[in-house]
DNA sequence: TATCGATGATTAAACGATTAATCATGCGAT
DNA sequence: ATCGCATGATTAATCGTTTAATCATCGATA
């Protein structure tokens, strides 16, 4: 839509001089007097002028635009995700254009041809289940998990696995179930790697894979987790608040108090969180910082680039790639009812129970 | 990204025409041969021709993106609402560019002028709490309810009051609270209308607002559902699957059986609805249309639009400005325990009974 | 046969910004 | 006095597309 305002030629009438000083005024880029600069800069100001981001374009091939990628757009982390990079790139003056793949694969390669088709600068991308990324001749942020290759930046998520890990076990938990979606999940996986590796021997951690499970009992099945309690489970550490909730409302259904006879974490911190009852203890990423640092890597990338070249687009890297997560903890852990089997056996190993202590009071942040 | 892809001249060149005729032959419009327009395409098509929005857009005044203003991004229904004006405007040619304003009414004023700013063509606004929308300058399609003035299409957000209520009223429920977040948004309003006038007198029913409640016990604080039930309650009608949530994970911890005890419905039919324990009986929103019939007017106003005038951006309108929403039955509502006040007193009032009959079971779409 | 009209294609001028190349000017140094 | 150079501003080309105006050609009509 062609705005009313005044174009760059408009200014430079008003002043007397040529649009392309104009230009160089307002860009720095030229050659100008500082006075007269500050005068182009002044009017330009008062007659509100903003250059048209089209003919900027067609002129440099860059339109300050970057595609934002979602693989699976129906995820409940979809808001917290849109929202920091939406503010990361619009303050580094970037607009963001969102691409649907409806959890598709053939779907998304057609959503970033189309962000392609409209030239934008470069695309942030959070694959779903480590799909690798076609080189798409831009470039490119991945948000996924450390280990992955090709990883731009990302919450590490091992680190806040170990965080959960050394909350539970802090209170006391020594059987634990955690509960995961798809075992092709690279997040997934790290966080319950974070989780195992925490634990170590001295513990017993079992992992349900949820889309296993409903490949056998259909969507939305019960878990089956009052009879993993009967088996003497006290924690259920799942893989994303989603699963935690799923969790909760099954254990207490079949009216396991949570947390006085078993503990429920999450990972997220999704807007429902805070408001169930038991609010749940979860794992929170520093969405902000992560999508600061992959726009900066990308809006870095865009410099360098030639823009004439249609080069290959392997992801960017940053310097940062692995941002801590936070544990917040809530009314849904708590220690183990009275049990069967206590210390002698576990404290053998449990340097951990020392070490947990760091484990956060609500809200500390890692460092 | 000045992209790789062939130039209009260089398929003009190929073929030994002019670029102009090209451009007719491919938009259809100028006085072109059958043949040569039909040879032209093909070209097109085989040297893999992509157009240059940049271009386009500033020879045209079009840019063919359309701003995505959602001031309440932390909405859990963002992803149903993005992934459904995605898909519609990309399918009519349009790229989505996404506006945060954080909720707040400042910021979402900023982000509304960055995308008058980037020259968008029009623009989807659901507003939150029927904040008015200002003379953004552009066409704008507004997502609220069919009762607001300047709506241009939203979901019937009366009838699906009336459908929960009418469920709820054939299970046999006669003392019914409904809770709601704020007086303030017109959504609430009209779902609560719908319920309150569905029951009618011979049923009672209250409302408890949420906001207010925590603005005197604090964030996240006890709804006191229990005591509810002591008062009599035997059905919770919450105005979004989140309240539900909260008032089932609630009851649930308070000991009482949803839904034996006690039904809870929401609104939306939000990702977990369908996997927590009982699954959420709701109602929901046909996104896939509104969205769809949004961006169609937004699109015909585009189209009739002078591209040179800046002129006044009234809300456009839409031929059905009301979508009907589809009650989905599921396992947290059912018959009221054995009470207190039974039939005669109700029977009276209750040819609903026999109109409740055609509520939908389990996911039939409404007419 | 001269003319009119319809048809098919071309020319050229935009759209609004950027930028390399050019020009003018004044000053210091030779 | 002149050359060179740094400085400050202008000229003009360019990005890729659209579109109004123009031109050429041919058939038909008067």
């Amino acid at each position: 839509m062609a705005r009313s305002g005044p174009k760059l030629t408009r200014i430079a009438r008003t002043l007397g001089v040529s649009a392309a000083t104009v230009s160089n005024a307002l860009s720095g880029k030229g050659r100008v007097s500082a006075e007269l600069a500050e005068k182009i800069r002044v009017t330009a100001a008062e007659l509100g002028y903003v250059p048209s981001l089209a003919g900027r374009a067609l002129r440099t091939g860059r339109t300050a635009v970057l595609g934002l990628v979602l693989p699976d757009i129906a995820n409940p982390l979809f808001p917290q995700i849109a929202q920091a990079i939406e503010l990361a790139a619009s303050s580094a003056g970037y607009g963001v254009l969102i691409a649907d793949s409806r959890g598709d694969v053939a779907t998304q390669t057609k959503a970033i041809e189309r962000l392609i088709d409209r030239d934008v600068d470069g695309m942030v991308i959070v694959p779903r289940r480590g799909t690798r990324i076609a080189d798409v001749g831009c470039p490119v942020a991945v948000i996924d998990t450390p280990s992955t290759p090709g990883n731009t930046v990302a919450a590490d998520h091992w680190g806040g696995g170990r965080q959960i890990a050394e909350h539970l076990k802090a209170l006391g938990h020594r059987r634990v179930l955690v509960i995961g979606n798809n075992p092709a999940s690279n997040v997934q996986n790290d966080r319950i790697g974070g989780i195992r590796s925490t634990f170590g021997d001295g513990a017993f951690v079992e992992i349900l894979w949820i889309e296993s499970l409903e490949r056998e009992e259909g969507k939305g099945c019960p878990l089956g987790l009052a009879a993993k309690v009967a088996e003497g489970f006290t924690a259920f550490a799942c893989v994303s608040d989603l699963h935690a909730l799923r969790a909760l409302t099954e254990l207490q259904r079949a009216g396991i108090n949570v947390p006085e006879k078993a503990s429920v974490t999450g990972f997220d911190d999704l807007i429902w969180s805070p408001v169930v009852t038991p609010a749940l203890t979860t794992a929170r990423m520093d969405m902000t910082r992560i999508a600061a640092i992959a726009v900066e890597a990308l809006v870095k990338a865009i410099g360098e680039r030639d823009p004439a070249d249609a080069g290959i687009g392997a992801p960017v890297t940053a310097e940062n790639a692995e941002v801590p997560m936070q544990l917040v903890v809530r009314q849904s852990s708590a220690a183990p009812p009275a049990t069967q089997f206590q210390p002698a056996q576990t404290i053998a190993n449990a340097g951990a129970a020392a070490s947990a202590r760091n484990t956060a009071p609500e809200g500390e942040h890692q460092p």
